[in-house]
DNA sequence: AACCTGCTTTACGTTAACGTAAAGGCCAGC
DNA sequence: GCTGGCCTTTACGTTAACGTAAAGCAGGTT
C-alpha cells in the first residue's frame, strides 16, 4: 500500500489497456516492475513509462522507438548522440504530420464536392417520385 | 500508346510503390485495370484510385477504409448512408490528428528540458577533464 | 537459336503487436 | 475445504500489408 504502487490490473484499468499488453511491453524490455513473489508491483516511474509508450504509439512510433523514448528518461543515459538521433525522428514525424494535415484538408475539399453531388442526386430522385 | 494508359511499372515508378503492392491492391478489389492478354493496362482513373489509396494510407486509414474512399468516387455509388458513415470516419481521424499534435507538442516540451539536462551534464563532464 | 527484359501467376514467408487458451498458484470469504 | 477472483506462465494463433522466391510466357535484339 506504499502510496504509489499499482497492480497490473490497476494500471490496465487506469490506462485503458490490457494486462497482456503490459506484460508484452515488459517482455520487450520496456518495463521492469518489482516483484512480490510472482506478482508484479508497478511504481510511479513504471506508470510514466507506460504513458510514454501510449503517447509514442499515438504519434505513430513503433514500440522499438517508444523504447528509445523511454531510455531518454533513464538517468543512466546521458548519451548525446542518441538524443540527437531521436530529435531527428521527432522532426521526421513532424513533417509527416504536416503532410497528413494537408492530405486531410485535401480530402475534406473533395468530400465537400462529393457531398454536394450526392445531395443533388438525392433531391433529383425525390422530385421524380 | 493511347495518351493516358500505363504499365504496372510505369505506375510503380511514378507513385514510388512496388508492382507487388499494386497487384495486391487489385487482389483486394481496389483496382480492376484492363487486360491485353495477361498484361495489365492502367487508365487515368486507376491512377487516381492509386493516389487515393496512398493518401488514405498517409492519413492512417487501413486498406479497407481506403477502399471505401475509392468507392465514394465511383459514379455507381450514390449511397448516402455510406457517405455519412465515411464522413464520420474522417471526423474521427481529425480528432486523432489533434491528439497527435498535442502529443507531439508535449513531447517537444519534455525533450527540450531533457536536452538542457543533457547538455548541462556534458559541460560538467568537460569541466572535469 | 539464344538471350534479355518485363510481365505474369502461385504460394509460402515476414513483421508488429498483441489475443487467447490452457493450466496452475495464492488468498479471502463462506 | 471449497469457491471465486486476481495473479502467473507458456505457447500457439491472428491480422495487415506486403516481400520474396520460383517458374514461366511474350516480344524484341543480337
Amino acid at each position: 500500500m506504499s502510496s504509489s504502487t499499482y497492480s497490473i490490473s490497476d494500471l490496465a484499468r487506469e490506462l485503458d489497456i490490457t494486462p497482456r499488453a503490459i506484460r508484452f511491453y515488459e517482455e520487450q524490455g520496456m518495463l521492469s516492475p518489482e516483484r512480490r513473489g510472482l506478482e508484479r508491483i508497478y511504481s510511479a516511474r513504471d506508470k510514466v513509462s507506460l504513458k510514454l509508450i501510449l503517447r509514442g504509439k499515438r504519434i505513430g512510433f513503433s514500440l522499438a522507438e517508444c523504447k528509445e523514448l523511454i531510455e531518454l528518461y533513464d538517468p543512466a543515459s546521458g548519451n548525446r548522440k542518441q538524443l540527437e538521433t531521436f530529435m531527428g525522428k521527432i522532426a521526421e514525424r513532424r513533417l509527416q504530420l504536416e503532410q497528413q494535415l494537408l492530405d486531410i484538408q485535401q480530402m475534406q475539399l473533395e468530400l465537400d464536392t462529393a457531398e454536394e453531388r450526392c445531395q443533388l442526386a438525392i433531391s433529383e430522385t425525390l422530385k421524380n417520385q
